[in-house]
Formats: structure tokens, sequence, C-alpha cells
DNA sequence: ACGGCAGGTTAGCGATCGTTAACCTGTCGC
DNA sequence: GCGACAGGTTAACGATCGCTAACCTGCCGT
């Protein structure tokens, strides 16, 4: 059915991550689609809404994945394995999505703004809860700390396209294992 | 002496970090200044410009800090720590200098935008050389992904202003420092 | 056969942008 | 004393922005 709603997001977020929101027109939005100009408003009710879509979509199907992974761990160190695993996938496979999601957070509207901000949370809370219990006696705001560290290790790949997908799959697992776990278990 | 361009620049790392380049006008940082909108042009030759000059600089002091916190070290593993411990304190102290430079970087005038990149470039070899001697038979890509990676981690402390930075200081180290190297000599 | 609607088009509006022009004012060297 | 200049001001220009209006067209259910 309506793909072009689709191929409008998916093209949005290519273009938002390498120019920024602000820096990408309507027109040239529309016209990296194949239409021009207006003829995204048969499809968005503004601007605003393509960044809000893209946002909370990303938002929603990182805290929804990553809450199935810890669930179905059966004890803590794989479950931050697991989390450590499925970032990685996600972020290589949508890298634009992460660039725009820390770039132009501040660019939603209000309400998106808080639901995407709750969602962060909710997934940052995920992984802090794995790592408490795997440092003793970790406070939860440093365990948060630790859970946006690893994002901003794990996240640094749209950035350096240096290495092919499967060799940097490897190097950010090891790096980030390295920096979450304690150095004994290891 | 002109402290005004100072306080220009201050002020502008502040509101670009916030909103954007593209998310703050002319007027908007003139008035933030005390001043208002075209009287920026005393000081600087165009809107671009404040956020050249903004990037080259930090850019510049970025490298010349870690290339002489390399040099003085006695030996490699001390060479990444004095690396580690200069990022950390960089990046607190200039929280908006490091939003910016990856967010707007793509902003830049074409001229400023090489040079920024050449000099980034030049500070992530800095980082690439100590590890490749600490991490035998490690590729120059891939040092460079782990330098990138490693960025990564320690200039989240922006985004998240959970811990004093004393904490955050700790934290980060102990994070980078299990990131980057090997299991056996910590 | 035909009415409606999904999905395009171009024209154009009002706001805002970065920038320039013209002007004012206090300070300071001679 | 006074001319020059550094460092402000307001007004205004042209470009560009997001968005609306008005219109067109092909498909599809009845």
């Amino acid at each position: 059915m309506s793909s072009r709603r689709e191929q409008i997001l998916d093209i949005a977020a290519e273009l938002f991550a390498r120019r920024g929101f602000h820096g990408v027109s309507v027109a040239e939005l529309g016209a990296a689609c194949g239409i021009s100009g207006p003829a995204l408003y048969k499809h968005f009710p503004s601007k605003d809404a393509v960044l809000a879509e893209m946002l909370v979509s990303i938002s929603e199907r990182l805290l929804a994945g990553g809450t199935a992974r810890a669930q179905a761990s059966p004890d803590t160190l794989s479950a931050i394995e697991a989390l450590v695993e499925w970032h990685i996938e996600f972020s290589l496979a949508h890298r634009a999505l992460i660039v725009v999601q820390d770039r132009d957070w501040s660019s939603l509207p209000p309400e998106a703004r808080e639901r995407v901000r709750d969602l962060q949370r909710a997934y940052v809370d995920v992984w802090a809860a794995q790592l408490r219990r795997v440092h003793r006696g970790l406070r939860t705001d440093r365990a948060r700390a630790m859970a946006h560290a690893a994002f901003g290790l794990l996240n640094s790949t749209p950035h350096s396209g240096l290495l092919p997908d499967g060799q940097m799959h490897d190097l950010l697992r090891s790096m980030a294992l390295g920096a979450l776990l304690p150095p004994e278990p290891r």
C-alpha cells in the first residue's frame, strides 16, 4: 500500500543525517523522492511531523527490541551481551536514523520531543537494570551514565565508515563489553 | 582587549549546541550577547565565520594537546592513559564545543570544513599510532575505528549531565581503558 | 458512465533568514 | 579642540523558508 510514506521517511532520514533537519527544505526532500515540494503535505501534515514520526518510531523499536532481548536472556551476563548485540545490529542497519536521533531531537515539536525522551529514558533503564546486577553497589545514576557512554561508543559507527560491517560489528562488541563488564569474569 | 569576540564565540557555542547552527539566528545570537543583530558583523565577516573559527580552534587545541601528552609519555600504555585523560578533561571543560563539532561540521564553508577534517584526522592518527603499539597486528583502519569509538564514548558526557564532573571523569576513564586495552595487562 | 478521491501540479503568501546601508556616539591620539 | 575610528543602532533588501490554495488527472466502486 502507501509506500510513499516509507520512501519519504527513508530519504528524509538520509538527508537529515547529512545536512541536519533545518538544513533540508521540503522542496529538496520532495525532489529527492521524485515528487516536488508541497506534494509531501498529501502524506504528512507538516515537515515537523516527518521528523516526529521518524524519531518516535526508531525509539519505540529500540526499546521494544532491547526489552525483548533482555527478558529472553537466561542470566545477567548474557543479557548484557544480548543488549550490546541488539544495539550494534540496529545502529549498523539504521545509521542515518542514529545520527538524526541525537542531532535533531531538539527540533522536534514539544509533544513528540517528550515522547522520544521518555522512550529513550526507558531504554537506558533497561540497560541500567542489567548493569546494576553485574556491578555490585552501582548506583542508578552511575548505571545510567554507563549506558549513555556505551551508546556513544556503539553509535560511533555512522561517523566512521572505515570498516566493513562485519568487522565493525566485532570491534564494537569487544570494545563495549570491555567498557561495560568488570575485568574479572572475562 | 577585544573580549567581545570571545564572548560571542562562547555564547554561540552554547546556543549552537542547544539548537543547532541553522536553528540560531544572528538576531538571537546578538541578543544573547547584549548587542543586537547586525552588530555581530563588526567582529565577524559572516555567521559561517563564527562557526568556522569555533571549530577550527577546538580542533587545533585537541590535536595540540593530544600530541603533547602522547609525546611526553614514557611508554605506550601511559601514552594511551594520557590521551584518555586529556580527552576527558577537554570534553568536560568544553561540552558545548564537543556537541557542535560533530553536529554542525557539515554546515561549515568548504575551506574550514576541509581544515577541520584534516585536523580531526590527524588527532585520530595520534590515537591510532599508540593503539597499534599495544595491540599486536592491529591494522590502521581498525585502529582508527577504535579511536573513533573511544571518542564516541568519551563525548557522551555532554548528553548526560547525570553525574558530577569528578565522578563522570572516573567513570569515563575506566570505561575507555576497558574498551581500548587488551584484557591481560590490566 | 460517472462521481469521488488519492495524489500529483504550479502559483503565491507571509514570515524569517543573513546581510548591507546609513547613521550615531563616545574615546583617544595629535 | 578635533578628526578618525571602533562599535553600536535601525531600516530595509533579496532570498528562502514552510505552507496553503486552486487546479488537474487517472483510477475505481457502484
